[in-house]
DNA sequence: CGATTTTGACCCGCGC
DNA sequence: GCGCGGGTCAAAATCG
């Protein structure tokens, strides 16, 4: 890893053909990866648990911090050495560090104090709204319930940050996901990637993933809708195919 | 050959 | 009404 961003910091350094390095970090990567899986579950049944105590969780909740565990900084000190914890492990030193503090206050300032902002974890997984998310809210401020509104779909946000080239992975989950889209936004320089959920067909889930403007090292993931394969889901969804079903064959 | 990705076109809500 | 921008669709291309 220190030698590809060795790499990617100068270009002039000897052309070496770094796949090699680059398929030996991301599995080891995979294999935290797989490690933290388990401990994401307990911060996810921790989380349904407490996450009722806030009231705004309903409209947008942070993700829980599933595999994030295992991204290390990549702007400090890298190691893969989870065992130790990071020295640069504060707020902001991983999003760019140095200056990169500055402007990631400038720009997420407000943001801070709901984050609550002294872990790793917490500095990692923010809730980070995107544009259009900002303009539903202040339409939401600033409307009187009236007219035409953009319907707001709950949404996760995290952010992550970049362990491989292919976007689908970050972050892996349980689910597999499909591409169906790719839009270049005015507020970045970067595309950003709409994928679809396909473990099951009729889910709604979906997800889009963009770098973040102020770390191109970072990205970050939006979810939207729940997931139709989850037992209670699916029951749900069932029930409302029978209902759905019925209602069909009535009319034949 | 089916699944997935790519990418231009289209849709729709919003601001002016 | 019109243009802009985010989100989605769907045909073609590519992959495994």
């Amino acid at each position: 890893m220190e030698h590809l961003i060795k790499l990617a910091a100068n270009e002039s350094v000897v052309k070496v053909d770094c796949r090699e390095i680059t398929d030996f970090v991301v599995a080891k990567l995979k294999k935290a990866n797989a490690m933290a899986q388990a401990q994401a579950k307990v911060y996810d049944s921790l989380n349904t648990l407490s996450l009722s105590s806030y009231g705004y969780m309903d409209k947008e909740r942070v993700l829980t911090p599933t595999q994030l565990s295992v991204v290390s900084p990549v702007h400090t000190g890298l190691t893969l050495d989870f065992r130790k914890p990071s020295v640069n492990a504060g707020v902001g030193t991983n999003v760019g560090g140095g200056a990169g503090v500055m402007k990631w206050k400038e720009v997420f300032g407000s943001m801070e104090n709901s984050i609550g902002s002294s872990s790793f974890l917490s500095s990692i997984i923010g809730k980070q709204p995107s544009a259009t998310e900002k303009r539903c809210r202040e339409q939401e401020k600033s409307g009187d319930g009236s007219g035409k509104k953009r319907k707001v779909f709950p949404r996760k946000v995290i952010r992550t940050p970049i362990i491989s080239s292919n976007f689908a992975d970050i972050p892996s989950d349980e689910c597999s996901w499909r591409k169906y889209g790719q839009k270049s936004i005015k507020v970045s320089p970067y595309p950003r990637v709409y994928y679809k959920c396909t473990n099951f067909s009729g889910c709604p889930a979906k997800k889009h993933v963009e770098r973040a403007m102020e770390d191109p090292m970072m990205l970050i993931v939006t979810y939207k809708e729940e997931h139709h394969h989850t037992q209670a889901a699916m029951q749900k969804y069932n029930s409302q195919m029978m209902a759905f079903g019925s209602i069909e064959g009535k009319k034949e």
